[in-house]
RNA sequence: GGGCGUUUAGCUCAGCUGGUUCAGAGCAUCUGCCUUACAAGCAGAGGGUCGGGGGUUCGAAUCCCUCAACGCCCACCA
C-alpha cells in the first residue's frame, strides 16, 4: 500500500461522515442499554458557525463519542431556535431594503417571508456541525417552533395559566424602541455611558421665602435676610422626560430642602405645576436631593408614584418619540430632543448647569436599541416556586456545575428571582394563546375551538363563534419555548409517558456557555422539576468565551474571528477540534491561537506516520520466538496506567487535560520510544507476535483518541485491517484494562538520555558505537533496549571506569562512557564539582530538617522516612561524585 | 455599591484537602541533525525567588490577612 507522508484530511474527512451517515450510526433508539443524552444547546435557525459553536459542539461530540464506546446508548439531540427578536430583526431589515415596511404586512404575511427567510437560511448551521464531525441523531433534528415543539409551548402556557402561575398585568418593563417589544431583564444589558448630569430650575409656587438655590441657603446661613432666588434645582441625566414629572420628590430629613416642603414647583417649559413630595427613598448627597419624578418611565419613579397615587404621563411613542405630551417636540426622537431641550432651557434661563457624568444605561441585547422604562400591559409567569425545586436540585449537586463556581451565581439569581416578562410584540413566535371576548375578559386554551367552548361558558353566550374572539396579538419569548427543550425533544410535554421520553430523560450532559446560566440553564433545570418532576441533565458543564490570543472576545466588528469552515479546511476538522481543545479547560476562557490547531494537524501527521511505519514492516511469516518482550510489557502498562487516568480526568471533565495525556502517550512513549525499540534493523522482518501486539496497541491508541479525533482515527481504523462490513471504531469497545504492573523503564530512558546527552556535547555520532561502564546496582532487563537507542557496541560492569570516560549518575549507580581524548579534564572537572556542591547542598537542608526536633516530632512518620532516605542517597551520590573526582584528579 | 474569579517559564495553562529533587506540561526559543515513518520531523538544552507585603507552621505555590492589577456576574442612586 501506497501512503502519502503527510496525513490529507479532505476527502477522508467526506468519506467517513458519509458512511457514518449511511449506516445510521449516530440514530439512536430506545433499548435496553444504558443511555446517554445529551441536547444541543440549539443555535439560531438562520445562524453560521462561530468559534463559540465549534468549541461547544466539540466538547458534546467528545462526550457523546466516548459514552457510545464505553457501550453506551448515545443519544445527541440536534436542532434550531427560531431565535423571535433576531430572526424578526433581520426579516425586518430584509424587508426594509426591498422598501417594504412591517407596518404594511398583515401578520400572516410578515410570517410568510419571515418562513422563507428561515427555509433559505436555516439549517446551514447544522450542515457545517456535519463538517465539524458532530455525531447528532439527525433523524431527531428539531426546531422550537416545529409542531411538536410548538405544541408543547401551548400546552405549557395553558397549563401554567391554570395554575395561576402566568398572569396579565402593567408593569414597568424593558422597552426596545427599536424592535419595539418588551424584553425580559436579562435580554438588558448595562453598559457605562459617558452623559450629563443637567440641572433644572423649577420655580417655586408661592416662594416669597424660600431659598431654594444651593448656593444662597450657603451664603444666607438659614437666616433668610437675604430672599434667595425662587429655583428649587433638580439634577436630571435625561431633561427629555420633564414632559412625563408629575411630582419632584425631596428626601424629609435633608435640611437643605426643609423649605421646599408642602410646597408645590413649576416644571420648566411645560409651565404644569406639580407637588414637592416626600419620600426617604431619596439620597440627600446626591445632586441637590430634589429628584423630578416621573413614574411613566423610571422604575423606581414609578414605585414613588404608586406609594403617592402621582398620574402617570406616557410621553412617548412605541418607537421613542415623543407624542403629544412632548409639545412642540412631538414626533422628534428622544434623543434628539435631549439635545434640543438642554438649548431650549438655556436660552429660557432654566437650566443652571451641566456636568459631565458616568453612568449605566441599559441596552437591547439583541437590536442594541437603548432601553426605555415602559409601563405596558404584558403577560408574566410567577417565578418565585418553580424556583424552589431547580435551586435545591444545584445546592444538593443533584445536578452538578462544571466548574463549581457557578453555583455561586446561580444561587444568587435563584433567591432574587423576579417574575419572568414573557410576552414580546412581535410576530415572529408562539403567539400567545389567549383569545379576548367580545365584551372584555379573556380565555386561555390550547386551541381556537378550545377557546370558544371556554369563552361561551365564560360569557354565557351560547352563539359565541371563533370569528368573535380575538387571540392575544403579541407572541412568548423565545426561551418560553427553549425552556422546554430536554422535555419537548423527546415530545415529553404532549406525551408524558412515551417510551422515548421515559428512556433518554433526565439527560445527563448539558454543554454550555455561562452567559446563558439565567436565560436558559435555570429555566430548565425548573421547567424540568414542574413538568417531570426530575431533573432535567445531571452535569452542566460551562464553556469558556472564545477570544482571540490577547484576550479581545471574538466579534464580527473587530474581524478577530476565523472562519471555523477556512480553519477546517486548512488544518482539517481533527486538527482544529484539537485546536480547540487543548485550551479549553471548562469555565476558563479560551485564548484561541490557530497555531493550536498547527498542532493538532501535525499530531494528525504524526498518528499518520507511524501508521505508515508499522504499516511497511515486513512480517516474518513462521513462528520465529517473540523479542521486544520488555518494551511490550512496559508499553502494554503504560496503556493500562493511561487508561485509568483518562477515566478520572474524563469523571472531572478535564477534556483538554485528556487529551493532552494521550497526546504525550501517542507522541513521545509510544513513537519516540517504544517503536524506537521495536523497529526493525533496516532489511529486517520483524517477529509475528511484537506486530501483533503493537497493531494492538495501535487500535488502542485510535481508540482513545477517537472521541477527540473521530476522522482519522475512523480511517486507520479500516486501513489497520480488514474490517467487517457496517464496522467502526466509534463503536469498538475499549478493552478492561487491569492494574499495570511496576517497572523500571524510566530508569533505562535516563540512561539512554544521558548517552545520547554526551553524544551531542561531545560531537560524537550517533552512528559512532560507544561503551557503556557500569559501577554499582544495575538491572539487566533493559541492556537491549540501551544498545539499540543509544547505539552501544557492550555494556560492561566495573569496579572502576576507564581514564577518558564521562560519567553520568543514575540513582545511585554510576554510569561512564570512555569517549577517549575527547574528554575535556577541566570541563568535566567542573561538572562534577557543581554536581557535589548541590548534593551537598541539599545533604545539608535535609539534615537541618532531620535535627530539627519538632520537625522529626510533629511530621507525619513516612515524611521522616522520605526525609532519611534523601539523606542516604544524598551521601552515597557524594561518596561516587568524589571518588569520580579524585580519580579524574590522579589520572590527569 | 455588593459578589465571584484570576495572577505560576516568552505564551496558554496544570499543580486536589500544606511534606518525594515540587516548581511542572504543551507551545515558542536555542543548539546539532535532510539517521531508509514523519523537517508538519529527530536528538538535546536553556528558561520562573509561583502578583506585592504580612502572618500561621518544624515546613507554604498550596492555609489566613492585606494591598495591587485584570476579568466576570449582580444591583432602582436620578
Amino acid at each position: 500500500m501506497e501512503l502519502s507522508s503527510k496525513y490529507n484530511p479532505t476527502e477522508i474527512e467526506q468519506k467517513w461522515y458519509q458512511y457514518w451517515l449511511e449506516n445510521k450510526f449516530f440514530h439512536s433508539e430506545p433499548n435496553e442499554k444504558e443511555p446517554f443524552t445529551i441536547v444541543i444547546p440549539p443555535p439560531n435557525v438562520t445562524g453560521v458557525l462561530h468559534m463559540g459553536h465549534m468549541l461547544n459542539n466539540t466538547i458534546q461530540d467528545v462526550l457523546v463519542r466516548r459514552a457510545r464506546m464505553q457501550g453506551k446508548n448515545a443519544c445527541w439531540v440536534p436542532g434550531t431556535d427560531h431565535a423571535s427578536i433576531a430572526t424578526e430583526a433581520k426579516v425586518v431589515a430584509k424587508l426594509a431594503a426591498e422598501g417594504i415596511k412591517k407596518t404594511d404586512l398583515t401578520r400572516e404575511e410578515f410570517l410568510t417571508h419571515a418562513w422563507e427567510w428561515t427555509h433559505k437560511h436555516g439549517g446551514i448551521i447544522l450542515e457545517q456541525l456535519k463538517k465539524l464531525g458532530c455525531s447528532c441523531d439527525w433523524d431527531r433534528t428539531a426546531f422550537t417552533m416545529d409542531e411538536v415543539r410548538s405544541e408543547s409551548v401551548l400546552k405549557v402556557f395553558v397549563d401554567l395559566y391554570n395554575k395561576g402561575l402566568i398572569y396579565r398585568g402593567v408593569r414597568m418593563v424593558n422597552w426596545d424602541p427599536s424592535a419595539q417589544t418588551a424584553l425580559s431583564d436579562e435580554e438588558v444589558i448595562f453598559k457605562e455611558q459617558q452623559g450629563k448630569l443637567y440641572y433644572l430650575r423649577y420655580k417655586v409656587v408661592d416662594a416669597s421665602d424660600a431659598r431654594a438655590d444651593l448656593q444662597s441657603v450657603r451664603e444666607n446661613d438659614g437666616t433668610g435676610c437675604k430672599p434667595a432666588p425662587a429655583y428649587a434645582i433638580v439634577a436630571t441625566t435625561r431633561p427629555e422626560t420633564i414632559f412625563g414629572d408629575t411630582a419632584m420628590c425631596i428626601n424629609p430629613n435633608d435640611p437643605k430642602n426643609q423649605h421646599l416642603k408642602g410646597k408645590k414647583v413649576i416644571v420648566p417649559i411645560v409651565n404644569r405645576e406639580i407637588p414637592a413630595i416626600e419620600d426617604d427613598y431619596v439620597d440627600i448627597e446626591f445632586g441637590t436631593g430634589c429628584l423630578k419624578v416621573t413614574p411613566a418611565h423610571d422604575v423606581n419613579d414609578y414605585m414613588l408614584g404608586e406609594k403617592y397615587g402621582l398620574e402617570t404621563l406616557d410621553i412617548f411613542n412605541a418607537d421613542g418619540t415623543l407624542n403629544q405630551y412632548g409639545l412642540h417636540y412631538a414626533g422628534k426622537d428622544r434623543f434628539v430632543v435631549r439635545k434640543q431641550i438642554e438649548k431650549e432651557l438655556e436660552e429660557k434661563g432654566l437650566l443652571e448647569k451641566v456636568e459631565a457624568y458616568t453612568n449605566k444605561v441599559g441596552s437591547s441585547e439583541r437590536t442594541g436599541a437603548i432601553i426605555e422604562p415602559k409601563l405596558s400591559m404584558q403577560w408574566f409567569l410567577k417565578m418565585e416556586d418553580l424556583a424552589k425545586p431547580a435551586l435545591d436540585a444545584v445546592e444538593d449537586d443533584t445536578i452538578k456545575f462544571y466548574p463549581e463556581k457557578f453555583k455561586n451565581t446561580y444561587r444568587h439569581w435563584m433567591t432574587n428571582i423576579k417574575d419572568w416578562c414573557i410576552s414580546r410584540q412581535l410576530w415572529w413566535g408562539h403567539q400567545i394563546p389567549a383569545w379576548y371576548l367580545p365584551k372584555g375578559g379573556f380565555v386561555v386554551a390550547e386551541t381556537p375551538e378550545q377557546a370558544l367552548i371556554l369563552a361561551r361558558e365564560k360569557s354565557g353566550n351560547a352563539t359565541l363563534q371563533i370569528s368573535d374572539l380575538k387571540q392575544d396579538e403579541d407572541c412568548l419569548d423565545t426561551w418560553f419555548s427553549s425552556w422546554l427543550w430536554p422535555i419537548s425533544v423527546f415530545d415529553g410535554i404532549n406525551n408524558p409517558d412515551n417510551e422515548e421520553i421515559n428512556y433518554y430523560y433526565p439527560t445527563n450532559d448539558l454543554v454550555t456557555g455561562p452567559d446563558i446560566i439565567f436565560f436558559w440553564v435555570a429555566r430548565m433545570i425548573m421547567s424540568g422539576y414542574e413538568f417531570r418532576g426530575k431533573e432535567c441533565f445531571r452535569n452542566v458543564y460551562f464553556t469558556g468565551i472564545v477570544r482571540d490570543k490577547i484576550g479581545r472576545k471574538m466579534s464580527k466588528q473587530l474581524g478577530n474571528s476565523p472562519d471555523p469552515i477556512e480553519l477546517m479546511n486548512k488544518y482539517g476538522a481533527d486538527g482544529v477540534r484539537m485546536g480547540m481543545l487543548l485550551s479549553a479547560p471548562a469555565g476558563n476562557d479560551i485564548h484561541f491561537d490557530e497555531v493550536l490547531c498547527e498542532q493538532g494537524r501535525n499530531f494528525c501527521n504524526k498518528i499518520w506516520n507511524a501508521f505508515r511505519l508499522i504499516k511497511g514492516w515486513e512480517r516474518e511469516i513462521k513462528d520465529t520466538p517473540q523479542e521486544n518482550f520488555i518494551a511490550i510489557n512496559w508499553f502494554g502498562g503504560l496503556l493500562r496506567k493511561t487508561s485509568i487516568e483518562l477515566e478520572d480526568l474524563f469523571s472531572k471533565y478535564r477534556l483538554s487535560e485528556a487529551l493532552m495525556l494521550i497526546y504525550k502517550l501517542f507522541w513521545d512513549e509510544f513513537s519516540a520510544w517504544y517503536l524506537e525499540i521495536i523497529k526493525p534493523e533496516f532489511g529486517k522482518s520483524i517477529d509475528a507476535r511484537t506486530y501483533q501486539y503493537t497493531m494492538c496497541f495501535f487500535e488502542n491508541l485510535l481508540q482513545f483518541l477517537h472521541p477527540f479525533m473521530p476522522f482519522i482515527t475512523e480511517e486507520l481504523y479500516h486501513a489497520m485491517e480488514e474490517r467487517a462490513e457496517n464496522d467502526s471504531i466509534m463503536f469498538s469497545q475499549l478493552p478492561d484494562f487491569n492494574v499495570p504492573e511496576e517497572n523500571n523503564f524510566e530508569i533505562a530512558k535516563e540512561i539512554i538520555t544521558n548517552i545520547r546527552n554526551i553524544r551531542a556535547s561531545k560531537n560524537i555520532s550517533p552512528k559512532e558505537k560507544l561503551i557503556l561502564q557500569v559501577t554499582g546496582e544495575h538491572n539487566n532487563d533493559y541492556d537491549e533496549v540501551i544498545r539499540k537507542l543509544a547505539n552501544i557496541e557492550k555494556i560492561e560492569t566495573v569496579t572502576e571506569k576507564s581514564t577518558g570516560a564521562v560519567s553520568f549518575l543514575v540513582g545511585t549507580t554510576e554510569y561512564a562512557v570512555p569517549v577517549g581524548n575527547l574528554i575535556n579534564v577541566e570541563e568535566e572537572l567542573k561538572k562534577l564539582e557543581t554536581e557535589l556542591k548541590y548534593q551537598e547542598g541539599f545533604k545539608k537542608s535535609v539534615q537541618g530538617k532531620l535535627s530539627n526536633e519538632k520537625f522529626v516530632a510533629n511530621a507525619k512518620p513516612e515524611v521522616v522516612e522520605i526525609e532519611r532516605k534523601k539523606l542516604a542517597d544524598a551521601e552515597s551520590k557524594i561518596r561516587s561524585l568524589e571518588e569520580s573526582i579524585n580519580q579524574l584528579k590522579i589520572n590527569n
